[in-house]
DNA sequence: AATGAATGAGAGTTCATTCAT
DNA sequence: TATGAATGAACTCTCATTCAT
């Protein structure tokens, strides 16, 4: 085997990794896992089919890492953009922040939804820790009183669902923003229900 | 051509068919699309490799088949399970019969999930016959006059979104049943929202 | 896998899959197992490339195929030989045949030279048999009480050694017989020893 | 040219050299010819891969001067072997020495057993040098007029037939000695034959 | 109508060797 | 000089599809 670890690579071989996982995101996200191909991502790279070995023992660790990268991103860009806002808003500024996302890194939400497939265990991985994020973002409301006390792993799937639904249909098929009024719907829906 | 439409189909034609259908299923569900072989299809029908063919132009013809199939007995399922339910209780029942039926076809539930990657177009589809019987739905209860007036595609969406989370999470995933709790907490969100 | 044991195969299988023994011999003696491709012997057999593994597994395969049947059939050839010759003649003859065994099927033999590298257990698989062979008949020429009483696994493989190497000097490397005078001379050693 | 010959080698740079020879020694050694890489060769001997090429024009080239050291060391450390031993016993001292030399170098011998697929011309070399240095000594020992006139050429592939195979046999294959016994039987043949 | 042998393009991966630093 | 990143040809193997029987 003739990998290193990513901390021991020189610059000029960080470089090269770099451009490695930019290329894959582009390849996966428009392709798919299974019709993507390493020859593919080596081109769109503009490096030798034999380099991607130096970088990467296989087509899945490639994935794996994408996964793993946007798992961290997304959970930390969501983090910070409820982490100073108001209790009463804190879901609506979650919805916008992952929203806003996913328009940014179209790419890599693609690769995350086609785990289904490619690898259920990270799937059910990807979507744990973001759950687990939700719960404690829950726990801290709770403390408002604002809130009812709900089982909060029930809960964050069920909010998990609304903004991904909202997101997979304005965004990921369309392209466009979730329109202001569907997102007032969810909310509404979300505080106050949908009984009269 | 080799291939005869299913309408010109004798009775022993029909049963291949279906055999050919049920092994696809049983395949497609556990190995997934892409790691599922049409050899292995054919040896789990009892069939020769080439009779498939004979029957479908394809790997894909037979997916789609067994997607748009799925697509009509989940919806039917959902239908008549609301139709004769009390007004205020139609988005319980209609969660409850989409859990129970994706208990009993598992199989072909995971084949839809699927499509993110095997065929995009499809995927959307099936999402949206399914958004649409909910907008029916949710016209019907509207008349009713329990219900807030809310855009019914938002709506539609965000409890689609729910319930795909919720079986997801605990049948999907566990193979067991959404427990009561978590039925209850989304159903308490869904009507009453989540502010006390 | 797509792989049918060679009972079940029908006479066309048969046909084929003998092609390609043919043409693996003929690759594997003259290219050596490793400078061997799976192209070029399904070239030489006329056969398309994906066909070889619907009749052998992998490469490694067919070489051990191909091993085992030399063994059995170099070792019934000998047997034949020293069948019905008198006693005193058994290992002139032995050589002998041994000799016009190898020269008429030099690739074969070529291919069992290699295993040293190729597959080392494969290789002491291969001179075991023969030797035991050899123990045998050393074990009834015992019982004319013309022969000394000597361990019979030290000799046989003394007497192989003497065998494969004239064997490897004049038929493997020159492609000529082993001269008369050769033969004499090794005979000579074994029978009566070299001191005066 | 990056290649100098070892002439012009500074002492650091034999020192290189040597490093790599011992490394592959052991690689080849261990692994053989084909399944031993350059990569695996430079990390035993902690050098760049790179570097390799500074004292190696190719894989191949290392081999052969691994194969021509081997063989005139063992040709060397049988001559001494014999050189003071009283003539009768020359063949035993000589298969004693021979035996010796293998189970020191088991490395090297594996190497050369190899060459008669890396390079058959190489492998007819090392038997012929050592047939050429067998030959020399049977002359001698001629002159003593204790032994047989026989071909020397057909005698000393004959001998060394009966060394390799009880080397192979007792040492390569089984990491032992010979036994004393086998010996004695092989000694017992060469020189007063197996005939009563 | 059904069979199953045959096809061949294309996949992922390895590695001896080169070359820029 | 020594390094190690980069190269790319070649390899083994898979599989959707075709075709002769």
């Amino acid at each position: 085997m003739t990998l290193k670890p990513e901390s021991e690579l020189t610059k000029k071989g960080l470089h090269t990794r770099r451009k490695l996982l930019k290329a894959a995101e582009k390849v996966f996200g428009t392709k798919g896992y299974f019709e993507a191909s390493i020859v593919e991502i080596t081109q769109e790279a503009k490096i030798a089919q034999g380099t991607f070995y130096k970088y990467f023992p296989s087509k899945k660790a490639i994935y794996d890492e994408l996964v793993q990268q946007m798992s961290r991103e997304l959970r930390l860009f969501i983090k910070q953009a409820i982490e100073n806002s108001p209790h009463a808003d804190v879901h609506r500024r979650g919805f916008e922040a992952f929203f806003e996302w996913i328009k940014e890194n179209r790419n890599l939400y693609s690769i995350v939804l086609q785990a289904v497939i490619v690898d259920n265990d990270l799937y059910q991985w990807y979507y744990d820790k973001l759950a687990k994020g939700y719960i404690k973002a829950l726990q801290a409301a709770d403390q408002t009183g604002e809130f009812k006390s709900l089982n909060h792993e029930a809960l964050a799937y069920s909010l998990l669902g609304v903004g991904q639904f909202l997101g997979m249909r304005w965004i990921y098929w369309e392209g466009e923003e979730v329109p202001q009024e569907a997102l007032d719907v969810a909310m509404e829906m979300v505080l106050h229900g949908i009984l009269k």
